[in-house]
This record gives C-alpha cells, structure tokens and sequence, in this order.
DNA sequence: ATAATATTTTGATAACAATCGAAGTAAAAT
DNA sequence: ATTTTACTTCGATTGTTATCAAAATATTAT
C-alpha cells in the first residue's frame, strides 16, 4: 500500500464524524438521510463524509430507488490495517541508504584535504569520525603507540584525544603499550 | 478504547511527517537531530510530532547525554491496531436505541391524535408507519377485509393503500379474501 | 564560569478541514 | 408536466494543524 493511501485511510478514521458513520455502517447499510438523523448532521456533511470514506476504499456506493446507499466494505478496512501490523521492513534499506547517506555527509563537512577540521563534541558524529580514521589500521595487526599517534596525526593534531576516544568507544583496546583494532 | 483516544491514534498516524518518524523509529530509537536530518525537517518541527506520539502513546521518550532519544512502542502500536479489527459491536446496544428513538420521532411527526397525517412516501418511514399500524392485529388470528379496512380506516381515510402496503412489506398475507399477520 | 550544543517553547503564517445553508441536480410520485 | 424527495455541489465561516524562525531552557564541554 503506498504511503499516500495509507494517510488517505488513516485521515478518514481520524474524525469523529466519520469514525460515528463507519460504526454506524458496521450495522448494516444506509441511506444518506438515514445517517443524517442518526449522527445528527446535515445531509450535505454526511455526504461529503461518505465522499472521503468512499475515496479510501472504505464504503461504496450504490443507488436504490431514491436512495444513495453506503455499504461498509470491512474486508477492506480490515485487511489494511493488518497489512499495517504485518508489514516487514520493506522501508529498511531505504532507511540504511539515508544512514550511509548522513554519515558521507558529516565526513564531508568535517574532513579537507584529508584532514580532520575539528574533533566533533556530537557523540554520533565523533563516532562516524572515530571509524573512519579507524580505517587506517588493520584488524589483527599490533601498533606501538608511537605508530598510533603517527597515523592519527594524519588527520589532526591533537592525536591524544583522538587515541583516547577510539579506546573509550571501544573501537581499538590497549595492553601494556600496543594498541590494536577491536571487534 | 476510548472515542477520543482511537482517533488520537489514527491522527498520530494521518500525518506523512509522522508516518515518517514511525517508520524511522522503527529501526531503532534515533534522537532528535538525527531525525531532523534523516526527515528533513527542523528540529522543532520533530520535537513537536514526537511530543504527539507520545501523547498517543506510540513513542516514549528518554534523556541520555544531550540526547533525547525516541523509542517507538511497536507493542503498543500493534495492540491497538489490532483491537480495532478484533473489536466486537461493542456499539450495537447503543445503535439499536438510537434507531429506537427515531421510529419514536417519525411517528411522533406522522400521527395526530392517533391519527395518521400522511402516508409517507419514503419507503423506511412508510415501512415504520405500517409496523405501527400493524399492532391492532394479533398475531395468528384471521380478518375478513370488512375488519381490516375498519381497523386500518382509523388511522387514515385511504385503508385501500395502506392494506395494499401492509401486503406488499410482507407484514401482512392474503388468501381467498382472508388477511392474517405475518411472521 | 563560560561556551557550545541539543532540545523545547512560543509566535506567526499559511494550508487544510468540518460544518452549515443555499443553490443546483436527479429521480420518482402525482 | 409538475411537484416532491433525496442527494450533491458551492461558498462562507470557523477551527485546527504543520511548519519554521527566534527566543528560552537545559545539558555537557572547556
């Protein structure tokens, strides 16, 4: 179901007119004036209402003598809203594209000709940073610190805060003076 | 569920803006800078919506660091949903008396000192006049025409009609020139 | 303590929606 | 053919909502 259909279903459900007309039909058909001394409104605003409900596929229409009869089509409204609870993640991937999407985008505005502008105090973004720089090392390999602080002194100067984020975010770990990449 | 709180729900969901946030949260909570990023809106716009979500009851919200991170309640979410679908005529008494005081207001406006003003040409309130009419005959016993005409001649002046009606809505029978009620 | 950052609140604006009454249309009864 | 009846469309009104920018708050970093 697309997104603009399921705005268009929830709309209707999200008056309290409408949602008195939807009971109402769960009864069995009716005519419009029918409806209109039941809700106590007037048959142009009953009409209009029929109008949306009809739209979102949730009564259909049909004549009968004089009469504009609303049927409630409750397999419909039924079967959307379950396809809402069981719907998979279809939207996930499009959700990890915009993720990759952001993370390019802060390394663009932090990061020129190579180097780190500024260390970002924004946790998330000093992460996204952290692994990049973190790219550098090879995972299973050791580096004494004097090796760490020259790779990171690459892209900024104050190497020690650099060396001393990748440790506390967990990305590299330390014994006895050799550093090596975690996970 | 409360009238007010189900169409608080669907509110909470008729909006793009929010369907989006649901459907973000719905990879893991995110605060909300990254929301604002992620939907392209400002942060005072996501801090607004995700106040109403929480207000439904979809999202709750928590502090950690700067950060206030939004966690969808997919439980909730689906529960609801879900008792919408399942949902009984819970509403059924209340409809049926609804429908009870309105046959009560169309003979009110019909009848005149137990006299019937105009046979109505809407076929329902024709229909609910007919019913009323055919209480004076009990159920089981037979009538010649002679008595039909002069129990119905007490409501209206034209019994031909009304005796005719009673036939055709299938409350009454004929055969051989005896009239009985049916059901 | 001061600055930086993240969030919320407020105020303004523009778009949208519900409702009614009146005018218009269509179908059926007379 | 005319009238009655049911329904729909239109115009106006009123209330609601989404949005942003700016100001206010709160939390963390320096």
């Amino acid at each position: 179901m697309s997104e603009s259909q399921t705005i268009l279903l929830f709309k209707c459900l999200s008056d309290a007119t409408r949602l008195q007309l939807v009971k109402a039909l769960a009864d069995g058909p009716k005519y419009v004036e029918l409806l209109s001394e039941l809700l106590e409104r007037t048959p142009s605003t009953i009409s209009f209402h029929l109008k949306k409900l009809e739209e979102a596929g949730l009564v259909s229409m049909h004549k009968e003598q004089y009469y504009a009869v609303a049927t409630l089509n409750r397999q419909i409204l039924d079967q959307q809203l379950f396809s809402l609870i069981c719907s998979p993640g279809e939207q996930l991937d499009m959700q990890a594209e915009r993720e990759q999407q952001y993370r390019e985008k802060v390394l663009q505005n932090l990061f020129e000709y190579g180097k780190l502008k500024t260390i970002p105090v924004q946790r998330k973004k000093r992460r996204i940073v952290l692994e990049e720089i973190a790219k550098r090392f090879k995972p299973g390999r050791n580096y004494a610190e004097k090796e760490v602080n020259l790779i990171i002194a690459d892209f900024h100067d104050d190497f020690c805060t650099l060396r001393r984020e990748l440790i506390a975010e967990g990305i590299m770990a330390r014994e006895n003076g050799v550093y090596w990449l975690k996970g």
